[in-house]
DNA sequence: TGCGTTGTGTCAACCACTTGACACAACGCC
DNA sequence: GGCGTTGTGTCAAGTGGTTGACACAACGCA
C-alpha cells in the first residue's frame, strides 16, 4: 500500500494534530526513504540535522562506547518519531539507530522542522509532550537501576517490551528477541538472563523458544516486583 | 539583598529572556515561598502543580522507593528551575525536593505557566531546550551506569559535583559532601566510595575531610575514565 | 543435502560489591 | 565542659554477577 505524503504524516504521533494547510506543506518538505534491515540510520556523534518518523519496521536506538560495548536503549515502531533531541537542540547525536527490519522512513530537515514549531504553537506543545514523556521514560531506568535487583530488572523489562513490542502468535503472547540482546537492553550477561528466565520458565511463568519467549502468566512476574522492592 | 519580583524573574535561566512586558504579567502572577534546610518542598507522587524557580539555597532532587531506598538525582543552584515535567504534563511528580539550606523559591502554578506558553513562542522554546538539556544529562547517566565499573562512575561524578558545585576555599577546589551522600547519588555503598576515595588520596589527587573533597589533580581522575571505558 | 551461523543451556573460577560491625574523630549544642 | 550525633576509616563474611568455555539445537542457504 502506498500512501500519500500527508497520509504518511497523518499516522504520525507527533504531526498528525496539526492543521491541514500546515500538514501539506510539512508534506512537501520532507523526504521519503527506504532502507534495508541492518542499515545504519544515523550514528552516535553524527551531527543531528534531520528529524526521523518511522513510517513502517522496526528501529532500535542503542548507544556505544568507544570501547564497542553497546547498550539498546528503545525500539521505535511505525507511527513514532526520533532523532529530536539533536534536531531540537542543534548537538551532535547521543545515540545511533539502525534498522532491524526493512524500514520506511519520513525525513524532516532541521531548518524547516524549527521554522514550522516557530508557526505552528500546536507542535511546540506536541514536542514538550514528547519530551516529558521521553524524561519520564528515562527516569524510570535510572530509578530501575538504581533500586531493583537484575532479576526485578529483568521481570519488568520484559513486561515492558511485551507489553510494546509483544505479537500474538496463534492466541500466545510471544516476544521475538533473543537472550543477548535481552542482556544487552538490561547490561547484564546472557548467561544470567538466561538463568532466570529457566527459574520462570520451571515456575511456568513463561515458556522460551529459539529467539521468542512466550508469556504466558504475567502476574507471575509482577509477583518478582513485589519482592525486590 | 531584596530583589523585585521581577528582577527575580531576571536572574532565572528558563525566564529572563521573556520580553518585559510577559516578565511583568509572571512577576504580578507567581508567590514567593522561603522555606527552611530540610524542608520537602514536593515529594514524588503529588500532584504537579507547580513550576518551581530557585532564588537561593540548594535543592536536592531525589527518588525514593516505597521501600524506603533513596537515590539523589541532582542538586539545584539558585538560576535554575525545577518540577517542569510534572507541570507540563499534568502527571505525578516522579521526584521529591528538599531544601539542603534555607532557601528562597518563586512558585508560578501550572494554569498560569501553560497559558504564558501559550502566548511566548520564546518561553516554549526555552522550554525545549531546557527538557533537551534534561534528556542529554539523563541518557549520560543511563549510559554511565552500563558502561563504566563503579570506580569509572564515582570518578566521572566527582568531576562533575565538584564541576557544578564546588567552591573555592583558600585557592582550593572543594566540594562539600559527606561519602554517604556520594553513595546515593551513585547507588552504591558508602564503603566502596570510601575504598576509592582513599585510593586516589594515597595518589595524591584529592585529598579528605570531614564533610568535604578537595579536588588537587584533576587529570589523575580523569586518567581513570580512559581506564575503564 | 550438508555446512556455516546464530542462539540456547549449563559449568566452574573469579572478583566486585554488599552487609554488618566497630573504633574513633569532629562538630553542634545545652 | 561534657554528650549525643554525624561522619570517617577499616575489617571480615557472604553473594550476585562476570568471564570464558563448551555441547548441542535450530535455522539459513548454497
Amino acid at each position: 500500500m502506498t500512501l500519500t505524503a500527508r497520509a504518511v504524516l497523518k499516522t504520525n504521533r507527533l504531526f498528525r494534530d496539526l492543521p491541514d494547510v500546515a500538514l501539506d506543506k510539512l508534506a512537501a518538505l520532507s523526504v521519503r526513504r527506504s532502507v534495508r534491515r541492518g542499515t545504519r540510520i544515523f550514528s552516535q556523534g553524527d551531527p543531528g540535522d534531520s528529524l526521523l518518523g518511522l513510517i513502517s519496521g522496526q528501529v532500535r536506538i542503542s548507544a556505544t562506547t568507544p570501547g564497542g560495548k553497546e547498550v539498546f536503549l528503545n525500539i521505535m515502531e511505525p507511527g513514532d518519531s526520533f532523532g529530536e533531541i539533536a534536531v531540537l537542540d542543534g548537538n551532535p547525536r547521543t545515540a545511533s539507530a539502525e534498522a532491524l527490519l526493512a524500514t520506511e522512513l519520513f525525513v524532516v530537515r532541521r531548518a524547516d522542522l524549527l521554522s514550522l514549531i516557530e508557526r505552528e504553537s500546536t507542535l511546540a506543545a506536541h514536542l514538550i509532550a514528547l519530551l516529558c514523556q521521553r524524561l519520564r521514560w528515562t527516569s524510570e531506568l535510572i530509578e530501575e537501576a538504581a533500586f531493583l535487583s537484575v532479576h526485578g530488572r529483568l521481570a519488568r523489562r520484559l513486561l515492558k517490551l511485551v507489553d510494546e513490542h509483544g505479537t500474538t502468535e496463534q492466541g500466545r503472547v510471544t516476544l521475538r528477541i533473543s537472550q543477548a540482546d535481552l542482556a544487552g537492553f538490561m547490561s547484564v550477561s546472557r548467561q544470567i538472563v538466561n538463568q532466570y528466565l529457566q527459574q520462570w520458565r520451571k515456575r511456568g511463568w513463561i515458556e522460551l523458544g529459539r529467539g521468542r519467549i512466550v508469556l504466558k502468566d504475567p502476574a507471575g512476574l509482577r509477583s518478582v516486583l513485589d519482592e525486590s522492592g
